[in-house]
DNA sequence: AAGTTTGGGTAGTCATACTATCCAAAGTCA
DNA sequence: TGACTTTGGATAGTATGACTACCCAAACTT
């Protein structure tokens, strides 16, 4: 496959693949002499990895580079890889503003998770979010952080598949980022959605802003 | 107030509030002569507001604009209110990549919602997501899905304060937004600490790295 | 009166993520 | 064989977004 059939294939432009592969988010493709070269299915996926995650998971091309050198070397231990998953999906922190976290926050982290938990890549991500959660002007009761906490311990249920555990480290891994990726947004579409239903259900009115009869123009 | 003083409270520099005066963020101050304007609390609040929106929920400034304007003229029944928000903090779609969703999606978001919720702002979020799923090679199943969602609608419980039926719009509209876009993070969080959790119990190991062959407790 | 601050405006900067051009060697088709 | 296309490799340019700097004259402060 040249390039252009790469380019063909993926729906991305020539010019991009190459930048792609200056800023080794693509590794080169089999060198066929000076001016030619071969690339595989290693590397469509490798593209649409990108895309997916640059697209859906607004990672900057920086980041995107981690986590396809994660990729090429996935650690060894099983119990490792969701940790170097959740390491390379870590949410921006924005230039300026330090991603400290308050001890009051990691205090919560480790009364809330498993023994160690405050210092896994999830755990402080927790912390960081319940620090700007203070930071902002909010608060988030113990209660609430205990049912919130109980119902996404059923949502990582269903995450954990056989898959994380059988298929090469390398495989592995990628199923954890990209299933990651793709459907954290969905279950933040899944809480708005419950809102609605909620709010109906309280307010007495429908989710939106006509009646049952549904209309729904505006 | 004056602006340098505006400036000092919030820790955002002069040039910059000049900049989100000038961009329609931040409502003008009260002039007195050509010179003097004064600035009071709604002021404070409105520049922390975009800080929040800016730095932990990464919308762009013109998505903050449309927030603001909401704030400005909220909706005046109670269930066009969660709308509003919702609408305000719909994700980011890359240019470029269509924002449509495939009727599948969308049959998927009716079969479960309650009626009416494929036209919200919500329930077409989750369309979109759904779509973006699909499109990333990904699949969510009914079962993964309907777990889900009733994880969310547990998560929805908690988020629909009285606070939301009685404060005045406003005031309503920007606790919805803000709570919103504060606590998002912490269930993505909590879900990466529940992934480690099942992780560490399935696979027998630690959470991350570290400690001894752990808990199954909570 | 000297110096500082403000509003208002224009213009410049910086980072990110691409795009565009150029070149010479290599392949392809007639 | 020779015109045409494609490629890799390199350099430079563009578009956007979010600020940041500078300037000015009119207040205001001391």
């Amino acid at each position: 496959m040249r390039i252009s059939e790469l380019a063909d294939t993926t729906g991305v432009s020539i010019p991009t693949l190459k930048y792609y592969l200056r800023e080794g988010l693509l590794h080169a493709g089999v060198a066929q002499g000076a001016t030619r070269a071969s690339y595989d299915e290693t590397h469509v996926e490798r593209v649409r990895l990108v895309r997916t995650l640059v697209d859906v998971g607004r990672l900057s091309i920086e980041r995107v580079r981690e986590v396809v050198h994660a990729l090429d070397e996935p650690p060894a231990s099983r119990h490792e890889l969701l940790g170097a998953a959740h390491e390379a999906l870590r949410p921006h922190v924005t230039p300026g503003v330090p991603g400290d976290v308050t001890p009051e926050s990691l205090e919560r982290v480790r009364a809330l998770g498993p023994p160690g938990c405050e210092h896994s890549p999830a755990g402080l991500q927790l912390a960081q979010a319940l620090t700007a959660v203070a930071a902002g002007g909010w608060s988030v009761d113990d209660a609430t952080l205990d049912t919130w906490h109980r119902a996404m311990l059923s949502v990582a249920e269903t995450d954990v598949a056989p898959a994380l555990a059988t298929a090469p480290p390398e495989e592995a891994l990628r199923y954890a980022i990209v299933g990651t990726v793709l459907t954290d947004p969905v279950l933040l579409a899944l809480r708005r959605v419950g809102q609605e239903s909620v709010s109906a259900r309280r307010l007495g009115g429908p989710p939106t802003t006509t009646g049952p009869s549904a209309s729904t123009a505006h």
